[in-house]
DNA sequence: ATGTATCGTTGATTTGAATCAATGTCTGAT
DNA sequence: ATCAGACATTGATTCAAATCAACGATACAT
């Protein structure tokens, strides 16, 4: 899985679309390349029969993001739906004065850009370089519609969803600086280990600055408390990352 | 809809359970009465035919609960899935320390209890008499299962909680408490025109310190931010809830 | 190798909201 | 009617994090 931000040099099938920073490339222009496929025990996919898949990979295509490239931009006509299969992106609603609040940062398996409404609710972007399986909404909900167990499995990851989204609104409502960060590791520690990515260094490769946005707090503050986390042994900083020098004392802070 | 926080004291059909804080009041023993449902359109109940909901109706209770009486509490085994059909009631979680963040207020035709884990993932408590439906969790998830239009329905509801939780971040990571404020008042007065409540007086049946909780402030700080938009001719308090004098410069403030 | 731009750290100061403290108001019980 | 307790408001003070400001470090392009 790719985790460090750096660009994609040498992308696996066809050239990067002309404006880098929005589109992507289409890996694989005749549907997905699923048999091979890292994330199909984390994603829907794996619910299906052969022949199941086999009619679901026409109704989508790989696509894959540069660091910092737009997947979709909060207000757009909400006409595709993603499914993310290598990297990671963040998704972030802005205010009308520039506020930004980074509200997840999504892994491979995360779906993106389901929608009531016609148009998203918030922006997504790639952090590191990332490829999502991409499919038109009205096909892929009439696929839905026509597979429970799909919808099944779909309800089930938003309402884990719903669960990570409350568990931050304790965050940023009542938790102080420290607890933040240290309620920020933890957790993508364990969610980085539950899709696979098992190190004994936490790969950070979103910036400060997206840290911040994500936590409620600024780029100073995330700075000085990470500096004193690391003044207290608790965790040792390296470049484009964090570890865990005292696992147990970082996740009492992090409680709950 | 009950909205003022006054005890229930001829409930409709049976009395309340011993303890008046926990339980609740079935109201009717064979069933909802699902016919009169003040909520049918709301909720999931009007996707099925007649057929599908004589079977549904089997399957649930209806229980009555007083102001502040608890429905689940958090960590407890998430045995039952309920389904708000009058009154408010308030959604939180718990710091060890004691620190509470309301993640929401639920209102008629709302789900409450749908969980993943075998446990429930925050505590409900009524702000409202209210009153529920309620069905085994077990039974409730055979039914949807094999009911794929009431899963599509559900899993609506929950895309929706999750865009309004999203929505909830950003007011909390990235607003001050005047722009919380006007957000919180203009958000609950439309919640509460979609479910039918149309008033000219927007009433706050939950406490200051609910409030406080719910926009990650001080009870003092919810209190002297009301009282500089009724100092600065924006709303007028009046018991129970505000009157909007100026919705307009409201909306600004509460605005995206 | 050097310059440049972006990103990150650290220090000084300010500030919005929290905390501490007192008083006011409402409601239901007697 | 009076009282007790919970709830709400207001004022004084403190404090955690924001802001303002300067300086390092790092990475990429030439």
């Amino acid at each position: 899985m790719l985790l460090q931000p750096k660009k994609i040099k040498n992308p696996p099938v066809a050239p990067m679309a002309g404006n880098a920073n929005f589109g992507g490339c289409i890996l694989d222009p005749a549907g997905c390349v699923c048999e091979g496929c890292n994330i199909r025990p984390l994603s829907m996919c794996n619910v299906l029969t052969s022949d199941e898949m086999r009619h679901f990979r026409e109704l989508g295509h790989s696509v894959a993001y540069n660091p910092k490239a737009t997947l979709f931009v909060q207000d757009d006509p909400a006409d595709h739906i993603f499914n993310l299969t290598e990297g990671m992106v963040r998704l972030y609603k802005l205010l009308p004065d520039g506020r930004r609040q980074i509200v997840g940062f999504a892994l491979p398996g995360d779906f993106l850009g389901l929608a009531l409404e016609p148009s998203y609710s918030f922006s997504v972007d790639a952090v590191t370089g990332a490829v999502a399986c991409r499919f038109p909404r009205k096909i892929f909900e009439e696929y839905v519609d026509r597979t429970p167990v799909l919808m099944k499995r779909l309800h089930q990851s938003t309402t884990n969803e719903l669960m990570m989204a409350r568990q931050q609104m304790v965050l940023l409502g009542r938790r102080t600086a420290e607890e933040r960060i240290a309620a920020f590791l933890v957790g993508l520690r364990n969610r980085l280990y539950r899709v696979g990515y098992r190190s004994a260094t936490l790969a950070l490769p979103m910036s400060r600055q997206d840290i911040a946005d994500y936590l409620g707090l600024t780029i100073e503050t995330v700075s000085r408390t990470l500096t004193k986390l690391a003044r207290d042994k608790v965790i040792l900083i390296v470049p484009n990352g964090v570890r865990f020098l005292m696992t147990d004392k970082l996740e009492t802070m992090a409680a709950q």
